[in-house]
DNA sequence: CAGTGGTCTAGACCACCAC
DNA sequence: TGGTGGTCTAGACCACTGC
């Protein structure tokens, strides 16, 4: 376990056990470095974890202070909507596989070339949510990266644990675009919308550590469904 | 000038006019940190900033990959979703001034109960994108950080920029809340909705870098104008 | 294996805040 | 003014990548 991590574990229990308020100030750094014995450079990569994750808010020449907790956390960092909707949803969560096979990526469907003229997998899944069919999913996944074939169980449950778990893939990041449009006949069909005129479009790219493209996803969501909680950090430069 | 900020803007303006090509490798950070006269820990600082707004990807033990350049880099970091608009739309812009009084946020409008029973600037703006009105904001402005009033003209500009330059505020932070939602008569009547059926609905609260709450934010936004385009960094950790 | 970025240290000085 | 976080340094060792 790094250093940092263990530190940004410990002082994030103590947040969320109350030991450290909300309103109130966090140790010093100093004082920080010396309960965990270290130098204050690791102190101050822990607690940037903690202002990422909107917990702690550094003021400079004041201290890190507690903010206020916010239910349902699921900022943009998840990758994943719908293992997000399991979180805060207690119906029951259902996922139906339509479609696997091999197949190229259509150009232009992304205006993205870097995945064209490359063998993927193609996964069509269908996410229920108490018996309504919520959302759509549209995976491409290469290959090169993941086999001819995912089992059919892990595509009911989790891909990205098999993928780091079983394949020993590792995550790196994703660049997301959302956007709400009108749904296509096949979206529509394959969705229960009642008279919802349009549906969430997440299209993501998702990369590996080493930046190289695992998966080109799109998703195709029913309004309701959706909720996005982001801390965003303001940066005035240019 | 900060030291990392100007590595930071050279390797910006690098990248960007394809000194670095998309693909390629940065140098390496001792290289970087030779040529700028830093040290390595201030590179990574630089480095860091490049790559949280997508333009590198840190690979271990490889180096710092360029990745491909994105168009309407309208990241969740911006705090206005007007501005950006104007980024990438040609029509003519306008804001319509509604409501201009003090007043007290409604309870539980938002759950949140921090900024209730302080006296509030209520500012009801509508923006026109070629003459449709496609988003209606609500605004509640602190009284004790913005004064009772503000100009008109600024209301129909730049709110952040007078903030920011005349008052000598600095912005910190904000937590946004976005959502999809059927509007209510009110907001109805006040945009160009055709027969959409949904509205988009940011909730922000804006805090000062010395995290004093400054701002509560609403926005509802006409679904087509809607683009929210995120780099997710994947944090495996629990 | 050589070379890269990742982690960590100890110490210095600066910018900002509250008193 | 004293104490805080912000910036910066120089150096060490570790973990990972590619050849």
């Amino acid at each position: 376990m790094k250093k940092y991590e263990s530190i940004y574990q410990d002082l994030r229990d103590k947040i969320e056990t109350g030991q450290y308020p909300v309103g109130a100030f966090l140790p010093t750094e100093n004082e920080i470095a010396e309960l965990y014995n270290a130098s204050r450079g690791t102190v101050r990569v822990a607690e940037q974890l903690l202002e990422s994750d909107g917990l702690i808010k550094k003021v400079h020449g004041h201290g890190s202070r507690v903010l206020e907790a916010r239910k349902l956390q699921i900022d943009s960092a998840h990758l994943t909507s719908f293992s997000s909707l399991l979180e805060r949803h207690q119906g029951k969560l259902e996922t139906t596989v339509l479609t696997q096979k091999t197949a190229l990526i259509q150009e232009g469907e992304f205006g993205f070339s870097a995945a064209a003229d490359r063998p993927c997998v193609l996964i069509e899944r269908i996410r229920s949510l108490s018996g309504e069919r919520v959302i759509f999913d549209r995976d491409y996944f290469l290959v090169e990266k993941v086999g001819a074939r995912l089992p059919e169980q892990v595509l009911e449950t989790s891909v990205y644990e098999y993928l780091e778990g079983e394949l020993g893939l590792r995550i790196g990041y994703a660049h997301k675009d959302i956007t709400v449009e009108r749904p296509d006949d096949e979206v529509r069909l394959n969705l229960d919308l009642s008279d919802d005129s349009h549906v969430v479009v997440t299209n993501s790219l998702v990369y590996l550590e080493n930046a190289a493209l695992l998966q080109v996803h799109t998703a195709f969501q029913r309004v309701d469904t959706f909720h996005l909680i982001d801390n965003a950090r303001y940066r005035p430069m240019r």
